[in-house]
DNA sequence: TCATTAAATGAATGGAATTAATTTAATGAA
DNA sequence: TTCATTAAATTAATTCCATTCATTTAATGA
């Protein structure tokens, strides 16, 4: 009972990610412990030890996972979209939000949860040489595939002057900000009574307001010209910061 | 030893906060316990019990504070952009993505911990009959201050067209985002060297490239009709999600 | 003056991660 | 085949913290 024969051994490492991945995602990641996983797996605790240094890996694992999801989900969002690059973004960001808040735990895991993110620093440290690993690729490949609606939009003169990876990055922060907030039950719905629809809703307005700001941004310089004499911030300005 | 003469009490509740304000924004939350705390206020860890519940109320405080500063921060920049609606939603953004960046570990505290929403929505559920809380105030009324840069604008011709409320949130949504993809590394930056400069220039460059957007809001509507014949999605649609 | 209440303390308790010591199985060379 | 070595688990510590308990001393008010 104590090393198993190998007729009767289990893929520890692959069932434990399997199991913190289901755990996590129904409880969150505070109320799972190595003991619950391992009981699910079908062993104790210490056996984990052997696949992997600590619980934060396990995080990492599962973080990871989430952002093949992520990916997944929006990839498909994106075909469903057909050629309307205006479309393809708009999509993209409500299948966004509603991975979040459709997975609000997992979610939680893959942004705000310091855990994985502190393995994935000591990784990156260890591993300064320069060896590309799988989980960066993946969430690089997400703002990838929105730099690419964008520059799909600007082709069709849309979001004329701007930077193409800055705008990405505007467009990411502004989903996922709505639904960090949402999640943190902050924003302009009554605060006592957290309802799910009316948190979703204003997510989705956020969407729907970026697309507005999209579409009132093409009239105005269809030939590539800042709008000029407003008075404001220019698109790309050197910005020295206050 | 036991009870402290009244002469020599100290008021261990508004040292508590400000201890563990300062600790966990040196440190983050996790890095600090309640020993650490009790330390610096001069007793030992039991005695917090009689002023707080347990630690998370703790970590409640300390957000709370933390909002009321945010506030501060951000009715100081709207003081500095005088009259200039426009101006001062810029420098409102900026100011909070440099309230956000400068003060990592307190911003994490206020939108990403767990901990402190967790009793929130304690006292929320328990106080249900509905008195007012001085913490929603603060965040509420942060977003209101927001609400108003933006009405300002409308009344200026920009963002015509949209629920202000709606682009207020839009606003928080992008700029949160920003701040918080940036402090955990994620952003059109090279994800292995996280320099603090290039991830500030990044949220910065959000913040001008809303304020480009809003820019552009302008020319197209001064009349309040939304453009009309682009396609794309319209200013407050109803928005039936897929 | 003394019973009661208040405010601390030091000593448990208990949960969870991690490490140590131990046991049993597999493996590969003699 | 046998046996030394390595591998894979286990159970039994260990450690760290939050939280609770029992106890002690001070204040307070009849």
């Amino acid at each position: 009972m104590v090393r198993p024969r190998n007729d009767e051994r289990i893929d520890i490492r692959s069932r434990a990610v399997e199991a913190a991945a289901r755990l996590f995602v129904e409880r969150g990641t505070e109320r799972v412990t190595l003991q619950d996983i391992a009981a699910d797996v079908g062993c104790r605790a210490p056996a984990l030890y052997r696949y992997f240094p600590n619980k934060e890996a396990l995080l990492l694992e599962v973080h990871d996972e989430g952002f093949r999801r992520l990916y997944a989900f929006k990839a498909d969002a994106g075909r469903a979209a057909g050629g309307d690059a205006v479309a393809r973004l708009r999509l993209g960001g409500l299948a966004y939000i509603r991975f979040a808040l459709e997975n609000p735990n997992l979610y939680e895991l893959m942004f705000n949860d310091r855990g994985p993110h502190r393995r994935l620093e000591e990784l990156r440290a260890s591993r300064s040489e320069g060896a590309a690993d799988g989980t960066e690729d993946m969430a690089q490949r997400c703002l990838r595939f929105l730099e690419t609606s964008i520059r799909d939009c600007q082709a069709a003169g849309y979001l004329q002057g701007l930077d193409t990876e800055t705008a990405a990055f505007t467009f990411w922060s502004a989903v996922h900000g709505a639904a960090s907030l949402a999640l943190r039950g902050r924003g302009p719905f009554d605060v006592s009574r957290v309802d799910a629809t009316v948190a979703q809703r204003a997510v989705v307005q956020t969407v729907e307001t970026m697309m507005a700001l999209v579409a009132a941004s093409r009239r105005t310089n269809t030939d590539g010209t800042a709008p000029a004499g407003d008075g404001a911030a220019r698109p790309a300005a050197p910005a020295g910061d206050p």
